[in-house]
DNA sequence: TCAAATCGGATGACACGTCATCATTCGCGC
DNA sequence: GCGCGAATGATGACGTGTCATCCGATTTGA
């Protein structure tokens, strides 16, 4: 039997376990948004990014740049948000080729009870589900499977903690 | 200022963290499927799924059951799957509603190179990157996390391992 | 100054995922 | 046997995500 590779069975539990809890987790907290405001979790994403944002309004490539997207996603995105009355768009004086996102007012209202609700569900679900502890291990694991991922690259702007929002209740994923 | 809630800025902090570590992880791993073998995610977790059946075949239902998808998920995937020629649909004898579902000889080949390749990839990035001791609380932290998701339902077949595969090469996801 | 490269963003094609619905077949109680 | 509810699986509509491509505006540099 030529070895597969060099992790063994309890390895392997370990990464099934982890890859359901990310499926269920994922779901979860979909579920809760969908439920609870109506919203998705892309949706929720780039809410939060305009809310934290100056004058509650990015242009589309600010948009890119705060939540990673590849643009053409974020393109569609913002596209059928507009259909859906969350955010407007229009165009930049500045830069005849751009255009600003920003949030309408039932955006505001929607992202506004989204947050609370959402940060609820993350604490339930993830915070009061583990120690301290285990916490800590989490952010320093984490830490370690990104840079494995990407060896250092450009490392740009992955802030997506920039801006202090009103109420500092920062869930920005 | 009505405090937001308990959870403070470290807090979040190694939420992000988390949160950046599945996106860039699950971005890794598709990226490499698609380039070294040609599928993506989903196609794999059915072809894992069929090669550790009995005879490479499963009924739509057992699928179902496996991984754990809607029926509907899994009817599209394997229309998509079939038109590419990794797996066949033929009809069942004793049940005449039903369907296999039957790995293809080129599926077949297909996921023999995938298991090798995508294993090496999570043990790159997942496994290497993580000591014996986060490996461990990472294993029972996902557990906390998924009961204090499903607070003990069915607890139905989850088990995606109870089938052993020619050469206990489990990748299972 | 003007042509080429680059940027900002939209769009169309296609894969993926969910929901609702449908048709057929089973199975079970009568 | 008969009838009805449940199971099996397919399908269509729609939202989501990626890739390739396009177009107009802007920057660059010779």
């Amino acid at each position: 039997m030529t070895e597969v590779s060099r992790i063994g069975e309890s390895e392997w539990d370990v990464w099934r376990s982890f890859y359901a809890m990310r499926r269920r987790l994922d779901h979860a907290l979909e579920v809760q948004l969908q439920r609870d405001s109506g919203i998705s979790r892309p949706d929720f994403e780039i809410l939060i990014a305009l809310f934290n944002a100056p004058d509650r309004r990015l242009r589309v490539r600010e948009l890119i740049s705060t939540i990673g997207w590849e643009k053409s996603r974020v393109s569609h995105q913002v596209t059928r948000m507009e259909k859906r009355g969350l955010v407007t768009k229009f165009e930049c004086d500045s830069d005849r080729r751009g255009s600003w996102v920003e949030l309408t007012s039932t955006g505001r209202k929607v992202i506004l009870g989204a947050m609370r609700e959402h940060s609820d569900t993350i604490k339930r679900y993830f915070f009061d589900a583990l120690s301290p502890d285990e916490l800590a291990v989490i952010g320093t694991a984490s830490a370690s499977i990104i840079s494995a991922i990407e060896p250092t690259p450009c490392d740009a702007s992955l802030a997506l903690d920039n801006v202090e929002p009103a109420g500092s209740s920062t869930v920005a994923e």
